[in-house]
DNA sequence: TATTTTCAAACAAACGTTTGCGCACATTTT
DNA sequence: AAAATGTGCGCAAACGTTTGTTTGAAAATA
């Protein structure tokens, strides 16, 4: 008596849950298990097309798993594997064009290789920062990439992830630090043609409004610019190289002091795209004519624009978020390190490249 | 002889895991609870300040944990609870302003209520955006947010969430079908005001340049117009409102029936601000001034613009990531649906507003 | 002293999946 | 006929954590 009864109890529970009734909750293995009276181990297998299941099983198993709109528990499987698929990307601010860029190249690698993408913007705050780092952390990312905020100046706050076996890879704000994977571009290249497009248009006076002294990307601008005017066998003159803080007074400023040079320039290199803008702006606002600008960053605004630079160094952003993503996936798939063996660091410089738009 | 032996192996496994030698991988709770002899649930509990463990026993393992840098493995965690505090995003575009915005705001209340943000850009491609879709059902999303592309024209992908019990909260760009979440701003009080605006600056011809009849934000404009009109007792001529595919030629084909109209507009509003700048450079082009701009979404790059509209129509892309972010999470944490009883679906509209800059 | 209450810690199950090993049966080879 | 090989499947462990229940001892009450 008891036994009919448990039986008929098993025959309307398998009932129900095949019909999907008793529970919202997602059908798993063991479901399709109990109703097929197979094991868990045979269901798995046979979903995944594992070579000692027989044909007839297989189908079987897939057919219900499709009636039951089975969909494994990933969660599970990221526990069991200890992997998540899941790639942390750490940047400054999606709004300005070139991470926006850039995190396409970033997601359309990701997805290709079976990534999903966990995004954060630190805002340019350090301390933000330092807890998003925190917050990736926790979730148990397999990979991090990082373009660090103008006002981090402490790095500890990744070291974390070498202890977890957590790769992180840099990519074009990076870390003044050693033993790290990074990819930058190298803006001497796009400055050294910059210049000399400038050169061979004819210009011997060129003025340059850098960044700050601090980073590294005026220097590399500096060094773009002496090489050009070197290579054309003309005398560098420092001063008219200029640095400045981007802000638009900051601009306004040194092109003041710029234009009243001993040695007024015919054709200035600017910082970036904005700093173009404001300089152009200021220079037309004295009805001042004739100044070639060039400018870095080539944003897509400049389609809007009416008076825009005669060319613009181009970084690639796109290029270098999808370099940056594809190392970071190669070195979280790497076999594991032997110990003793000292792994090697990925440094990649996507080079930058000048774009002349064609005249209207 | 052999219960001496094992006692010490013991001992020595103790001191290799105590020291991190023997393994890279990360502390377990396990390893926690062999050092300190007492069982894993002793020290789970100690470490969540469980009531009934003693002082000495949770300052012990606190201590102990910190030392061997534990942290808890949140991948066994989500699985466990079957939560992995990840909402997913799906939007067209972040290098349009108006996302990359959003996404702050999305962000910003993520992190504050304990979510990490997976995001995804569907580059306004139907087809990606599926993919999208099934990416983040794979990765069992707690919850998601979407922004539909401009191409998607079904909408089941969105259906199997529905059964996963996974709540979606449409922003900004929602599909035309009932039972969803959503939040997305009103067009139609921005655009009187904006009417109104010009019409108490003394005009009284004012055309439009909509966009597609197809989209509910045209409509939403046009209504806000007439309204505008209406109230203040003026005759509505539709013929000032022409419809446009909001590229520059198509602008430019517009602006010129709008210029050779019987009635020739003193001010225009405009579908958004690239429309504005491609109509305010077409009549610059050809000599006309003192027409009068007013526009929608009011973009930052406006402010490196020479000519801008006088006006613009916000629309709190912020606000409306925050607040479809909020309505997600509450709905995530909202207490199960018992059977049978109805759930209500939010609706939020975000009034837009207009913004007038402080004349230069 | 006998009973109940309280406190601290242990036990064990559970979450869903994968996977190494082993068993039984069938087929082929010696 | 015995042995080797192959096929199809089940058993059980493992991943790290949480949590309901249980146990044991000490303290409080009767």
């Amino acid at each position: 008596m008891r036994i009919v009864f448990s039986k008929l109890w098993m025959v309307i529970e398998s009932l129900c849950q095949y019909l999907n009734i008793m529970s919202d909750k997602p059908t798993t293995i063991k479901e399709i298990a109990k109703i097929l009276k197979i094991s868990v181990s045979t269901v798995s297998r046979a979903l995944n097309d594992h070579s000692s299941i027989g044909l007839t099983t297989k189908m079987r198993v897939k057919k219900l798993a499709a009636e039951l709109n089975y969909e494994p528990n990933q969660k599970a499987i990221q526990f069991l594997q200890g992997k998540s698929h899941i790639i942390g990307v750490i940047l400054p601010e999606l709004s300005e064009s070139f991470f926006s860029t850039a995190i396409s190249g970033i997601e359309d690698v990701a997805y290709k290789r079976n990534y999903t993408v966990l995004l954060a913007q630190s805002h340019d705050d350090a301390d933000r920062e330092k807890l998003l780092v925190e917050k990736m952390k926790t979730q148990r990312v397999d990979g991090l990439l990082v373009s660090v905020s103008k006002t981090t100046s402490t790095y500890e706050h990744f070291e974390v992830f070498k202890k977890l076996n957590i790769p992180v890879v840099f990519f074009d704000r990076i870390p003044p630090i050693k033993d790290i994977h990074y990819v930058a571009s190298n803006l001497e290249n796009g400055t050294y043609e910059a210049v000399n497009f400038l050169l061979k248009k004819g210009h011997r006076t060129i003025g340059m409004i850098n960044g700050p002294t601090t980073l590294v990307a005026s220097h590399e601008r500096k060094e773009g610019y002496i090489k050009a005017m070197i290579s054309n066998r003309l005398k560098f003159d420092p001063s008219l190289i200029v640095s400045c803080d981007l802000s638009e007074s900051g601009t306004i400023e040194v092109m003041n002091t710029m234009l009243n040079h001993r040695r007024k320039p015919t054709a200035i290199v600017t910082f970036n795209d904005y700093v173009a803008l404001f300089a152009m702006r200021h220079t037309r606002s004295l009805e001042l004519e004739g100044i070639d600008f060039v400018s870095y960053a080539n944003l897509p605004i400049i389609n809007y624009m009416d008076y825009t630079p005669i060319a613009s160094v181009e970084q690639f952003p796109y290029k270098q978020g999808k370099k940056a993503a594809d190392i970071l996936i190669d070195l979280i798939n790497r076999p594991k390190n032997e110990t003793g063996t000292e792994q090697a660091y990925f440094n990649v410089v996507v080079e930058s490249e000048l774009i002349i738009p064609n005249p209207k």
